[in-house]
DNA sequence: TTTAAGACTTGGGGACAGGTGG
DNA sequence: CCACCTGTCCCCAAGTCTTAAA
């Protein structure tokens, strides 16, 4: 079912270079179908081919990645001071500290293990004479730096609208130039095409590494990635790349190794790119055809509850927290070298407790734990009894800091996955369960009689209840009460005007009565108009408010952009005569092109 | 089989641009 | 026109899962 209609197509895609085939090819608008699955071949609508042997793409040609601006020494006039005395520092030993001085307002700054840290590694850019001056960072005086960056910053938001405009379009410069890649036929967006620039590490949550220096990259630390046969981007004058490679099999364009973690970074393409857009569609029907055996896993767990052994209780009670409460799998991490946190696999005595009874429920789990970026998950909940009693014997003999699960890890649970369905991995179950919330939500709440902001709160909040599951926290915006109560000012006045408005109508109405010509007739509808328009304009106005109060602590954007398929609420966009602009902003939409294109009004999950 | 490396997705926060209302 | 506010985009960290190596 797809209205080929010429309505339908984003006029906006059309301006892509013309000696290409425009991004929009592959996202085409005119064909019946997207593309689809031949004994695991497959196919796009023009028979562009993909391989099957793993790779990824038959040409690759891109300019390389945009190096950080190079170090620049700060002026004389700006001193830096230990133990009271001026100390001119060496280039290398400045840049180090100009890092430091740049986040003197930061709290982390005041941290122990951030201090340690970074002066460990500050030191090992000191020339030796400056080793021996500087012993004690709590002697150091960062103070005039810390000034010179106040004021530069400042100076830079005073700049004439001359100046910013030749900075925007020397950025708009470099984006053409290095932005974009051509793989295969299509000229794609590049996700991120500047190398990071050096600073200090900061992590999140309790970081054992924070404040480390992250080390500069230069081309010698750099792999490029491109086919052999395009053009392949040059190093910057008088250096050279630490490799040139042609893997097909990937889909970066260039990667280096970083220096906290020892691990790999990587550019890749924007996610509008065709090989991003044919991944998430994949992700997305992984998770449909979850949807059609759910129910015969969730009846095997339930049963492997009384399965003689013990590592399978642990799969099937660990497979049920995944389900019911989307928990994150839990790998295992090194410990000291990042933050504590956990997932499902990885759950700890201590981050349970259980209840017998707890008010009126039965078999309550109480949740306490740090997940992903140090979010805390805390939960109460009843679960099952028999899940319920194999907890309680999971924890027998046990010390708050053993595992819960001591049978189990990811690797394990994702095998077992694999078997029950193809491609079932845990993270499958988080996007399974995010969409058909979605799904089951929008058809819930959404009202034939609501008006247009009507239906956007509805499809707000079927969107928070998706973030809910997924434990989207956010901080409360630092102007959140400030904004409230300028929403709240905005009410007020629009109450006061419908009343005045309305004492109007009434005034109105009575000369009409008294009169009875049609002048005055004519003014009552005028003012009965302006008191729907005011009536109207004030439900907008609070369900704004309900929306940005219910909204406070929730961040919907992460479970939008990566766990609902698109096509449920381009569906709805289009059951509703909803324009998609309302749900998507521009990002969104060049995301999701796929789904926009694809989906219609009857798209079901 | 276990561990480490590699590749790719998911995550919150903040800078910044651009719109809005006074 | 300016100050402020809001939404967007960038940043880059931190997960998941696969693949390669020991």
């Amino acid at each position: 079912g797809f209205d080929p209609s010429p309505k339908q197509k984003p006029t906006k895609r059309e301006r892509d270079d013309e000696d290409i085939l425009p991004l929009c090819m592959h996202l085409c608008t005119n064909v019946p179908v997207w593309f689809f699955i031949i004994s695991s071949v497959w196919f796009v609508r023009w028979e562009e081919e993909r391989a099957t042997d793993g790779s990824k793409w038959r040409f690759l040609e891109h300019k390389g990645p945009v190096f950080a601006l190079p170090y620049e020494p700060l002026p004389l006039h700006v001193r830096f001071f230990c133990d009271g005395k001026q100390i001119k520092l060496s280039p290398p030993a400045e840049e180090v500290a100009t890092f430091f001085a740049k986040m003197l307002d930061h709290e982390y700054t005041t941290k122990d293990i951030f201090r340690k840290n970074f002066f460990k590694d500050w030191r090992k850019e000191m020339t030796p004479e400056e080793k021996s001056k500087i012993t004690d960072l709590n002697k150091c005086n960062f103070n005039e730096m810390s000034e010179h960056f106040k004021a530069q910053s400042e100076a830079r938001k005073q700049m004439s609208k001359d100046e910013k405009l030749k900075i925007k379009e020397e950025n708009e410069r470099i984006l053409q130039e290095y932005g974009f890649c051509l793989m295969d036929n299509h000229k794609e967006r590049i996700g991120n095409f500047r190398i990071e620039p050096p600073g200090l590490f900061r992590g999140r949550g309790d970081h054992p590494k924070m404040g480390m220096l992250k080390r500069r990259i230069r081309p010698e630390d750099i792999i490029i990635n491109c086919s052999k046969d395009s053009k392949h981007p040059k190093p910057p004058a008088g250096t050279r790349w630490k490799e040139l490679r042609h893997d097909n099999k990937v889909t970066w364009l260039v990667s280096w190794t970083e220096n906290i973690q020892g691990s790999i970074k990587y550019i890749m393409l924007n996610p509008s790119s065709r090989i991003k857009g044919e991944k998430d569609w994949q992700k997305y029907e992984t998770a449909r055809r979850l949807k059609k055996c759910v129910e015969r896993l969730r009846t095997q767990y339930r049963d492997d509850w009384k399965s003689k052994e013990m590592r399978i209780r642990q799969r099937a009670v660990a497979l049920y927290f995944i389900d019911k409460l989307a928990l994150r799998a839990g790998n295992e991490k090194e410990e000291g070298e990042t933050a504590d946190t956990v997932g499902c696999c990885s759950l700890r005595v201590e981050h349970i407790n259980l209840y017998p009874k707890m008010d009126d429920q039965e078999y309550v789990v109480e949740f306490d734990f740090l997940g992903k970026d140090s979010i805390r998950y805390y939960n109460k909940i009843p679960v099952e009894k028999r899940a319920f009693k194999n907890l309680q014997l999971f924890l027998e003999n046990k010390q708050p800091e053993d595992d819960l699960f001591d049978r189990l890890n990811t690797s394990i649970l994702n095998k077992h996955l694999q078997e029950l369905m193809d491609g079932l991995t845990a993270k499958v179950f988080r996007t399974y369960n995010a969409s058909i919330t979605l799904q089951q939500q929008l058809k819930a709440l959404t009202s034939p009689d609501d008006n247009l902001p009507g239906k956007i709160l509805s499809y707000n909040r079927a969107n928070r209840a998706v973030a809910v599951l997924c434990n989207h926290q956010r901080a409360p915006p630092k102007t959140f009460e400030k904004s409230m109560q300028n929403l709240q000012t905005k009410i007020d006045d629009k109450q006061k005007q419908l009343a005045t408005s309305r004492k109007q109508l009434k005034t109105s109405k009575a000369d009409h009565k008294a009169s009875h010509d049609e002048k005055s007739k004519k003014a009552v509808e005028t003012k009965r108009k302006t008191v729907q328009r005011i009536e109207e304009q004030l439900m907008n106005l609070q369900m704004q408010a309900t929306d940005r109060e219910e909204n406070k602590q929730i961040a919907l954007g992460t479970s939008k952009l990566n766990y609902l398929d698109p096509r449920i609420s381009v569906a709805w966009c289009k059951k509703w005569e909803i324009s998609i602009e309302k749900v998507y902003n521009k990002t969104q939409r060049e995301k999701f092109a796929w789904a926009i294109d694809m989906a219609e009004d009857d798209f079901e999950f």
